[in-house]
DNA sequence: TCTCATATGAAAAAATATTTCATTTTTCCC
DNA sequence: GGGAAAAATGAAATATTTTTTCATATGAGA
């Protein structure tokens, strides 16, 4: 399956970042996306229960430039399916399921909030988390429940190369620390929703002590997201939430590998003998 | 489309029924294939020198309603025509890479190593997995360094379905409470490597203590795999070892979600409930 | 040369897509 | 909680695109 940029994928995956009738329209799509291409914007509005401009504007936000050329892609994909492939749906796990649809539900979901990721995420910003990481002194993560365990991999990871990196993942813990930044700190807060109330307070606290802030979440220019010298904007299905909002975390930790190659690679020279050291002891993990 | 032959055959072979214009439209069209379809009916005519109304009845006599229609099925052809693009491969992060490429490749190799596991892990110890934790009284997670946040992960999912579930992280906690098991628990290894001097330890009090034992790692039956009642074999690429051992946290907690998930699924009616409870709770990290 | 069938393009009409703008809704910040 | 700012939305205006109409041109056959 092709992962990466495909239409469908982007109505599924990406509805967090839609607007109320964003979301609507991407609904209408995943149900009759065969039959959409012959529709005019004007009976497919009126389908929906929508105005023309929404839809136009919505084929905008999917980065096309408008509803002609948004048609043409969407027929060209259409085209480009094998049809060998019968399409994987991501259905929410059912009562009786048996094993292998299991299996392979969740192995897609979680592909899919990687591949997902790897299309929304921004190279510009992964570029200034770098810089902001390489510059500060000390580097903390904020994170609470799924997102604590987010931070504490970044922890692991930024120790092994010698960087002086904590995660701070309770409540308690998180409001003792925040207050102990400076400006030569970076912090970075792990927040699916982006709304978690502590992660949003001690983000408060952390602009008021000057630390550079680098927020990871869903939104991009929202709540914290927006006021945050970096915003790393993630994406997740929401079809499994009921059964623990699993994509997130992964979507997560696969934006931490990234951001910790990306500062290894950068400081390769210096950063090999750490991770030379430390590689006979983590091999046996 | 009538027939089922592709535009593009008739544009080559039918000449012969079409008018003068028809021919040198037919001729245009054949030169450009792939940019018509962004071009307006108006634009169209006017590289071709023709009329937007002869334009539009060629499309007809093609067997098509009208110029839209022509183009939306020019680009599924299009679409399905084989696209070899030469399969991504993943290096190891060399020095100064460029930010994008990284962020390809790690998101690859984290996506190959759910598809490998998927391929390879085996849903009969899957299923035999499942029931060990639904019969056992107490869970318990050993996993030590990138394992230990596997385990905390374990932990994390089915305390929100009311199991009884710990995770032990460290060699003390482990020593400590290896030898506490009984015949009513069941006890889940996890070690990618399979070797891990406190795991592998661990995992023999376990046996002794007559405790279930579940063992996930790159191994499916060499050392404690091979002696454990279910053994869940996970793989990921070795490439990025060095930078961390990415790919197998991921492979293992894409795991966690498989077996959580199906015994998720198994015990619906009474998880749901709390899985409803813990939503709201969830729903903000 | 005339007739008729067909082909053609200009322009009108219709359909379609896009933009603008006022209103509503939501969010943010005291 | 309440007011300011921002975002989302739909109605309508505008622009663009497609389709149809119609008048004319062309050319083959008598």
């Amino acid at each position: 399956m092709a992962f990466g940029t495909s239409i469908e994928h982007s109505l599924t995956f990406s509805t967090e970042t839609f607007s109320n009738s964003g979301k609507q329209i991407a609904a209408y799509m995943r149900e009759h996306l065969d039959s959409v291409s012959t529709l005019s914007i004007q009976e497919l509005s009126a389908r929906i229960g929508t105005s023309e401009a929404t839809v136009n504007r919505f084929c905008k936000t999917l980065g096309f430039k408008g509803y002609r050329d948004f048609i043409i892609a969407l027929s060209k994909e259409l085209g480009s399916r094998k049809t060998d492939e019968p399409a994987l749906k991501y259905a929410d796990i059912k009562p009786g399921d048996n094993v292998r649809k299991i299996i392979d539900n969740v192995c897609l979901v979680n592909m899919q909030s990687i591949a997902d990721t790897k299309a929304i995420l921004d190279s510009q910003s992964v570029e200034s988390a770098v810089s902001l990481i390489r510059a500060a002194e000390r580097i903390f993560f904020f994170g609470i429940g799924a997102s604590g365990l987010v931070a504490l991999d970044g922890q692991q990871k930024f120790m092994r190369i010698n960087k002086k990196a904590w995660a701070l993942t309770d409540s308690h813990e998180i409001r003792q620390n925040a207050s102990i930044l400076c400006e030569k700190d970076v912090a970075i807060f792990l927040s699916y929703s982006g709304t978690t109330k502590e992660i949003v307070s001690a983000f408060n606290t952390a602009m008021k002590m000057k630390a550079s802030t680098i927020v990871m979440s869903k939104l991009r220019k929202k709540g914290i997201a927006k006021s945050a010298d970096v915003s790393l904007c993630i994406s997740s299905p929401e079809l499994t939430i009921r059964s623990g909002a699993m994509g997130s975390r992964i979507a997560m930790l696969n934006c931490i590998d990234i951001i910790f190659t990306a500062v290894a690679s950068a400081e390769y020279d210096t950063v090999r003998n750490y991770l030379d050291l430390t590689h006979d002891a983590i091999q046996h993990f």
